[in-house]
DNA sequence: CATGAATGAGATTTCATTCAT
DNA sequence: TATGAATGAAATCTCATTCAT
């Protein structure tokens, strides 16, 4: 319970607490008055730092989104090698910040952010898609993966993996293991890969 | 909006409405005003039909596993005709009941049902998860499906492909065109069976 | 839940409903759905047969009314035996109807029944009083009670009596085997005429 | 009204508000409301100092409780004393908090803080008449009140007073007169000395 | 900057009462 | 008479926000 904090620490402070609550508990906890609890102030005190709640949660949204999108794009010329350092990142995030990993895969920010928040909660996960999306084009294009596939089924696939691992987070419902390393980029890009047609060998 | 129905059709519109407010409006606009606004009775008389609001979301609950497990597990012996069966009765579903399809990437009914419901919506997950591990490890077993990818990562991408349905469908975020139809599941088949290494094929 | 009852025996029976529940459950529990409940009707039921809940308020302190006042006053010329008579019936409705003889000592008939209601509670409490004081007065005359004692403290002392009694039968407080038989009236009766000064004796 | 008081004296405040409710008009009119228009403050504004109702009605026992039991038991070596000082004690009471006196002789308390709140009740009462009791088996035993007695009658007795006195002031019912001095005691006082039988003068 | 008392709007829930069936 | 769905007012409680200290 410190007191007299630099404003901008506070606000981070504060901030960080929404994420962990919003994460942890959900919208419907995601009080002035809890938020104050975790921060070890006093509820009227976030007003002094924040106009009003949902300026707070904006200000997550920034968080995530600067989190999220840290050194990207990635820039190597492989798509499936720039493909990779993007999910190998975002198993970094988890390990490094797991609530911002898990809300990734919710609607809990863009709920508790209001028509503005929800807008930009969209932004953020179409400039994923389309990251994804353009790596798995041109990947195509060479041949590394199934040219005959949607697209989209693939960046589906990509981004499911990603949800899979945070659900094993969340409630330890798989094999945790799995988290850990680089297995599950592995295995996506074995799927991947081997989705291109070998040439001289007739599919089914 | 008639006037007197009989107890359980009154249930069953409240029910409705929940689910419908749910996924169209979130956690946080799911008040007893709101849904007694779509079924056209005042919300006081809410309370004459379900002790309280939790109870209105678990038989929520009680409606969306209902429809998610209708004629489950489909009993084909093949495990990826089995699989078939069921990724197109989740694409039946998202045509007849686009919320019940919507909410079951979403935490919302876990969030608002309170720990009861949370336990029970994992439940539901963890019982589709097995459901279809189970036929993915089984087309490992006969070779359909490349034996040495981890299963976990084999689902994810078969629930990542569903989910990804279900966001084109709730943001129009891509080419919605690709709903109907079974153009999806050939791509998934495509890509699971493509992961089976081909006899004498050498892979990279 | 025998159904179309005479009316006159519905309302005797919604009447002991809400008595036995003001009784058991306190002021607050009193509502139309509990009486209802008891009586094995539905609570719409209830207003077929009073116009209001007051009303039924208003039967049951009739039938309180009826009860405490049944072959009151007694007739005997003597006080003391007039007191003893009016105790004894005292302590025979106390095993026949407990709740009444509890409600008396309560003012939940009152606050049940708003304004009139108390104002007849009360009127009912000074009858008793009343009648006591006139005994005790008239045996003062005779010389068998303290002459010099007001009146009133000897009031306090019979009504005491009998409170004693019904927290006894409430609580399990004391010793509930004093409830059955006369003793609580002999050590009264002996109470009272101890305190008349034996002619010759001086008292300190 | 005075505004912003300190936490601490807003608490008391709604306390006191709380008894005089409970006292003057009863349990069904012991509304948030109420309390807040008493104080001078919006209802809301309650349960900033205090969770719910209940724990009002809890801290009302509090308040009751210390009241009733300061300098209690007192400390006179003959029994009589000890219970003189007891019975001019609360009649001081009944002056300097006549909601206080009158609570005791009441179920309001007990049914207004649910079940916890009524066996702390039933609790306070008991202590009350183990200690009246004490004192007249003691006065027995010394030959001062009628050994032959019950004492659970004179106890009946003794609170019977007391709680004339409470109707007295409740109800204007009897002589006011009689409240002030100490009267009623002395009142008391003879009927209980006199139930010990003299020494060689037989009784009836 | 910080506190925490206060507000007022809104959410949940209760309940007497009405009335179509 | 009986049922139970419906109403609407009131009660409890929550919470974002304000503001005196």
């Amino acid at each position: 319970m410190e007191k007299r904090q630099s404003g901008s620490a506070r606000r981070q402070q504060i901030v960080d607490a929404a994420l962990a609550i919003l994460n942890e508990q959900g919208v419907h906890r995601l009080t002035a008055a809890e938020i104050a609890a975790r921060v070890g102030i006093s509820d009227g005190t976030i007003f002094r730092h924040f106009p009003n709640k949902e300026a707070i949660v904006q200000a997550a949204i920034d968080s995530f989104e600067a989190l999220l999108f840290a050194g990207f794009p990635p820039a190597d010329p492989d798509p499936l090698a720039r493909l990779r350092t993007f999910f190998i990142g975002r198993l970094a995030l988890l390990r490094e910040h797991p609530a911002i990993f898990q809300l990734a895969f919710t609607d809990r920010l863009a709920e508790a952010a209001g028509q503005e928040g929800a807008d930009r909660m969209r932004a953020i996960v179409l400039r994923q898609f389309a990251f994804v999306r353009h790596c798995l084009v041109e990947a195509q294009e060479r041949g590394d993966v199934g040219a005959d596939l949607a697209p989209e089924t693939l960046v589906w696939t990509v981004i499911g993996m990603l949800r899979g691992v945070s659900m094993v987070l969340q409630q330890g419902v798989i094999g945790p293991e799995l988290i850990s390393g680089e297995s599950v980029w592995q295995n996506l890009e074995t799927l991947l890969r081997r989705s291109a047609v070998p040439r001289g060998v007739p599919q089914r």
